[in-house]
DNA sequence: CAAAAAAGTGCATCAGGATGCACTTTTCAA
DNA sequence: TTGAAAAGTGCATCCTGATGCACTTTTTTG
């Protein structure tokens, strides 16, 4: 997982669920502004933040062991 | 996952691996001071720092559907 | 295609993450 | 038990993530 890839997972999964930035910034209490940033692989956003979006999109973070 | 819960995963993985604080801290290129913060649930790590940690502990954060 | 909706940008400001240092507390092996 | 190693703390500084706003660009759709 790099920021790239992160951001296309949010980017994709947000589109599965037929919502619009505004809406996964609003309802997830972040800016939209950082939800851009974050889905366009810029920047180095905060755990808070990631997992205020997260939890929206009704996904998890997971810090695993490599196989 | 919460601040908490990866705190003690971190942790519990760099004793596995026989690690000390300052050892990972160096190998990681992250401060001293932000890994233990980090460990023990405090503050709100970046994603970069985060991953730079994991790298080290031969771990990888993931984002998925919740089931 | 044209209009409207959605996505993305630039910039200034503010809040707080990352850091280093000196120090204290805890852990643990001899 | 005690001394050294490891872990954790408080604080000041620096850097940058998060934000809002006004705006442009891209995408969608009627």
């Amino acid at each position: 997982m790099n920021k790239e890839l992160l951001g296309k997972n949010i980017k994709y999964r947000r589109k599965v669920l037929k919502v619009r930035q505004e809406d996964l910034a609003e309802i997830s209490g972040v800016a939209l502004r950082t939800v851009v940033s974050i889905e366009r692989g810029e920047g180095n956003p905060s755990l808070e933040t990631l997992l205020k979006i997260a939890e929206v999109l009704g996904m998890e973070l997971q810090l695993n062991v490599k196989l």
